[in-house]
DNA sequence: CTGAAAGCGCTTACAG
DNA sequence: CTGAAAGCGCTTACAG
């Protein structure tokens, strides 16, 4: 492949004018510049970005770490990471870890050893490599430390809104299916949902650590209650086609609410209320906090936390009023 | 951040040596090894893989190109190519073009700047780009070269599955949901649909180019068809929710059937019958196909076709015989 | 077994 | 406006 010595020649310049001229840094002459161009097209010349980044000490690429690519809250994070990269000129590598803590740091010391410009991760699972880290990390979902730029929904809230859902509907038998400890440790994730029901003295069961095809254990018990309050859509969703099978009908014999709404949860027979995280714009965010830290050095504002919504939709049925 | 030198003078050693001793090749006492390690350690030092890349003319780097993130087929199969990759110690370079020609050719120069070792892409809407590209490349879902490696399913014999469905179980209204022609050029991609039908001189209503929201448009004549065949899931599980909105009960008063088996096809309500293709083992291969490329710096096998398998869940109802 | 030197492809002062 | 030179952080023959 043709280098930048081999355009200089061809063009008759020294290699400092190509250089120019290819970064539109400095005057070139007009005259020059066309005859670079043509050297360049001649020899299909692409200039070695990884020769620029050892020198200019940025390689212009983004690491992105997510747990898991499979529940469509991840690609849809990574949709509005990976656009807003774009437009700022940033490429993304992309890794995910299966929830593994040891991918995790492998993926780590690979992005450290190509030099990204930054690394946005969602979920967490390790924190010393990050706190030890000399690049800039923006973590999303999981808090890492005080000094990590830390973005995420306000899980709070959101348990609340369903909790007051709960309460303004009369519904007694409440299952909550929660967070596995093992994916994110903070248990008070949706400290909202069981605070607000104490205040009302509402009782709800609560099921930990349930994560994939495991929903089938619990269907037995499933008719004992009127409604579940499931972590994630993704789970919601599964717990859902559970209940079809059983012929347990949604929303009259069990209502169903999930959190996320991710893309599929309005496609759903029928389709799933969830609460709204913003997800793609807590993605676009992301990205402009890091390119800030890259670009500054410094951290302003280290912590985002995006409001929710309650979407209503027809795996609940409210009561009439 | 520390560099190679740092190492070597901490050490006391020379840099030449300190390489060796990175990349485990060559000889180096074990007593100097220690040193070196210990300085590693305390400098936290990261070895520059950029540097190494324009050396050694290899970045370990594979670009990835697909269309479009949220349709679950494109996550899964990045699953399979992500995973193989790190096993092999490549690392990706994910870019989604958002079906734009545009963007494509913009994020194929910046990969080729990068001097990723290879690129894999997912339906290409280019083809002249990857053609003159120096870099190897194989395609998946769509032929752009005789000399360029390509992998897909077997779309034809997919195809006559669901014709031999319909056959068997005298199904008369039919509607088929053909691929945008925008999205995949061969509008062949199903021949093998149409051809056993007409074979046997049943005729089928097409609809092309439909796509996402537009499914609510032709709500108003979906009672017309005791079943449709959608080409891809993620727009069969789009129609069901459609189906479901207007009080049309799948199977009984309407069949569908999808294409491709996503992670969410099992688990919609009723789960929906499909062609299975092999998607995870599709992203597998394309990384050994393109690593040997890399390696033996010629093609091998230039075309794989996967099976596919019908896959009988409940959004169709078989007679019974 | 180990080190000095040349070179990978670029960019950036520094002269002219 | 343009070019020669030094240097970014590494690796690889080549001597020793």
């Amino acid at each position: 492949m043709a280098n930048i010595r081999d355009v200089a020649k061809k063009a008759g310049v020294g290699i400092a004018t190509v250089s120019r001229c290819i970064n539109e840094d400095g005057y070139v002459s007009l005259e020059v510049r066309e005859r670079i161009q043509k050297a360049i097209d001649e020899l299909n010349y692409k200039p070695n970005a990884l020769a620029r980044a050892i020198f200019t000490k940025s390689s212009m690429m983004l690491g992105l770490i997510i747990p898991n690519i499979v529940n469509p809250f991840y690609p849809e994070l990574a949709t509005g990471i990976e656009n807003r990269a774009r437009e700022r000129g940033y490429n993304i590598v992309l890794s995910n870890t299966e929830y593994s803590k040891n991918n995790e740091q492998n993926i780590i010391e690979m992005m450290q050893r190509h030099r990204v410009d930054g690394i946005i991760v969602a979920n967490p699972q390790c924190s010393e490599e990050y706190i030890n880290s000399d690049i800039p990390v923006v973590s999303i979902e999981k808090k890492i430390s005080k000094d990590i730029t830390f973005i995420a929904s306000d899980y709070f809230k959101g348990g609340e809104l369903v909790a007051e859902y709960i309460i303004k509907n009369n519904l007694k038998k409440i299952l909550h299916i929660k967070v596995p400890d093992n994916i994110i440790t903070s248990s008070k994730r949706f400290g909202g949902f069981e605070s607000k029901l104490k205040e009302k003295g509402i009782k709800c069961d609560i099921i930990e650590g349930i994560y994939g095809e495991d929903i089938s254990n619990i269907k037995n018990r499933l008719s004992n209650y009127e409604i579940v309050f499931v972590w994630n859509d993704d789970l919601a969703i599964s717990l859902m086609s559970e209940c079809y099978k059983i012929g347990l009908n949604v929303p009259d014999d069990i209502q169903i609410i999930g959190f996320d709404n991710i893309y599929y949860s309005s496609k759903t027979s029928p389709p799933l209320t969830t609460v709204g995280q913003s997800i793609q714009k807590m993605g676009e965010t992301s990205v402009d906090l890091i390119i800030e830290q890259i670009e500054n050095k410094k951290t302003v504002d280290n912590e985002h936390i995006f409001n929710v919504e309650f979407i209503q939709r027809s795996s609940t049925k409210p009561r009439e009023k």
